[in-house]
DNA sequence: TAACTCTTACTGTGATCACAAATCACAAGA
DNA sequence: TCTTGTGATTTGTGATCACAGTAAGAGTTA
């Protein structure tokens, strides 16, 4: 029974960790130009394991190697589209596998998070989160690890647009409202119903981002 | 009009191109262990070309670093099926937007290389890259980086098994004549049914790799 | 004032080195 | 013969250094 090797902490990890939810957050914004040596600095580290990180954040794609030069990956409107879309095709299968070995207590999780999500004076930054952990908390039931894994890269690509939108709404009642209903689909066991909910609730959040995106970004 | 970054051809470029080669080909097989070093003497660079190399390739799940150990990432039978089911939706999605904007000129290159793979005497190799070329010429017609990307990213983690299977077949008359049947279907812009076809074709891929991988390796 | 050239400083790339931890081998004991 | 403990070797990790090419800034000119 030989299982595959464990990872163990390393400064290599604790650096992409970082960087990986800087840029998720919305902290290091979409185009932003990035310096190793600055970066190995700010994290009082040698630029060594900073490259490595870089590296693995390169490979998921949400920062690009140019010549002598590291950005953090811009995305036009239209390809956050694309994204949304492979979201949704990835994510309805994560449904599909979830929804027939949901229990109890995960449904019990699930409602809790929406409790937490109710609270009226929350930032947009823990909205970001809990709404994650939402969607997330659902597809880790699918028991799936590289379907997971796939998930959270493709949602990282386009995390860093929905910080930049959430952090310029203030009303997540619309979207409150469907997660309400995503979950009584799931717990009455309609699958059909969940996938075009699933369908229906990625394409407003689509829309929304990609509509936030395109109009001028801070006008006073 | 900025545009992203361009990559410059370099030493950790040519590393990751061939390791990746050489996992997808099969040459290292799944389970074996990496030395940076061994790597780094064989191919006459330092070892941080192939460190920066193998990073990337972690990133893209085809190796895992463990307690000071590269390894090439194996998948169970089991995991092998899963990611074939990923696989599918994601070229279930391609097709659908390439189907719409194929043209003649797709269609004589598709015929061209299907002609190729009827030549009798082909390697399980020529083979296996070929058949990875037919699919792939088709689903670069949906022109969309992002999901070609992560088509190829997906793939990748089952190839090693392809080569595999492959090189203990030597007929490949039932997968070609899918092919044809594929290739009929997008000539006639029928995209129902070539969502099924290709459904069906992924599935005794899949069923017919995953027989392959449970039966003993070499007896006798 | 604006555009252009040239120079300087910067930055990623690749190499080398030191270290600590894990692995492997060999041997001693049961 | 199998297990266990110990030591030597291996190996990834992180740091430092040299280099070459780029990109930004200063200076000049029209």
């Amino acid at each position: 029974m030989e299982a595959q090797p464990v990872r163990i902490a390393t400064v290599n990890d604790e650096v992409y960790t970082r960087l990986h939810k800087a840029i998720t957050s919305g902290a290091l914004l979409p185009g932003m130009k990035l310096t190793i040596r600055s970066i190995a600095d700010s994290f009082q580290v040698s630029t060594m394991p900073v490259r490595d990180a870089l590296r693995r954040l390169e490979a998921n794609g949400l920062v690009v190697f140019g010549r002598r030069s590291v950005t953090v990956t811009l995305l036009s409107p239209d390809e956050v589209e694309q994204v949304f879309q492979i979201r949704l095709r990835l994510e309805q299968l994560a449904a599909e596998w979830a929804i027939s070995r949901v229990g109890p207590h995960d449904l019990d999780e699930l409602e809790r998070i929406l409790a937490d999500m109710d609270e009226p004076d929350l930032s947009a930054e823990q909205w970001r989160v809990l709404n994650q952990r939402f969607h997330l908390r659902f597809y880790e039931v699918a028991e799936s690890d590289h379907l997971i894994r796939l998930i959270r890269d493709v949602w990282s690509k386009v995390e860093p647009y929905m910080a930049i939108y959430a952090s310029r709404v203030d009303d997540f009642a619309e979207a409150q409202q469907q997660h309400r209903f995503l979950l009584d689909l799931i717990r009455r066991g309609d699958l059909s119903g969940l996938l075009v909910a699933t369908a229906h609730h990625l394409d407003y959040t689509a829309k929304t981002v990609v509509a936030a995106l395109e109009e001028p970004p801070a006008s006073s």
